[in-house]
DNA sequence: AAACTTGGTAAGCGAATACTTACCGTTCGT
DNA sequence: ACGAACGGTAAGTATTCGCTTACCAAGTTT
């Protein structure tokens, strides 16, 4: 299918990830910490760190028998590398299409 | 949950909808065009387009009996916004965790 | 107007996946 | 060293969701 491979905008296309993602943002968080704050179990918390974490979005270190994640620029860089890529042929592809043929139908 | 609404990132999730999503971002197309790329079914497609249309990602304009779909910059800014909105926090929080405490556990 | 083209929608099915409970390993405190 | 805190993993279930076939509506062509 010639796709890209963007990993991130498959984790973050689950709301409770991007729950997750957006604590994250504001500070790093230990896992019970997070799964306090959402409306799902721990481990459910644990799986979607995981598969953030595979996405390049968080990364994590233990402190005590506590284990903090927070998030990895790395993955929101590519993130945001992917959608610029679209943004100037979008942009382009736009204008040129409303000149050719104004008239709307939504 | 108190989650942003960002459709964009649902819709943009699926690997299918992503090839649909960049090979619009070449040029416009009508639905029977990108389903003869794709390996997937015509209604799949519609589908598909259905979701990128509610998440403002693509707009759509009948030519003929034909109904062509094109990028629509307003969902993509959106993203864009989405992800440099939680930019500056990341960096800014990687940082100061880098420096208080340096020993990663990857 | 009849036939063809194009595409949206409905219904149904199978696969993916998000969630739960149960269990186990690791680390800290007393 | 024992118990508690913390978190990852396994197994199982239920819901979501992407896909197909079938059908129908709208537009074009001759």
């Amino acid at each position: 299918m010639n796709t890209y491979r963007v990993a991130g905008l498959t984790a973050l296309g689950d709301p409770t990830r991007r729950a997750i993602f957006e604590r994250l943002a504001e500070r790093p968080r230990a896992v019970g910490e997070l799964a306090a704050e959402l409306p799902v179990s721990r481990p459910a918390v644990s799986q979607h760190l995981k598969v953030l974490k595979q996405a390049r979005l968080v990364t994590d270190r233990s402190v005590g028998t506590r284990r903090v994640y927070q998030l990895d620029p790395d993955g929101l860089a590519e993130l945001r590398g992917y959608l610029d890529h679209f943004w100037d042929q979008a942009l382009a592809g736009f204008k040129a299409a409303v000149e050719h043929d104004p008239k709307e139908s939504k």
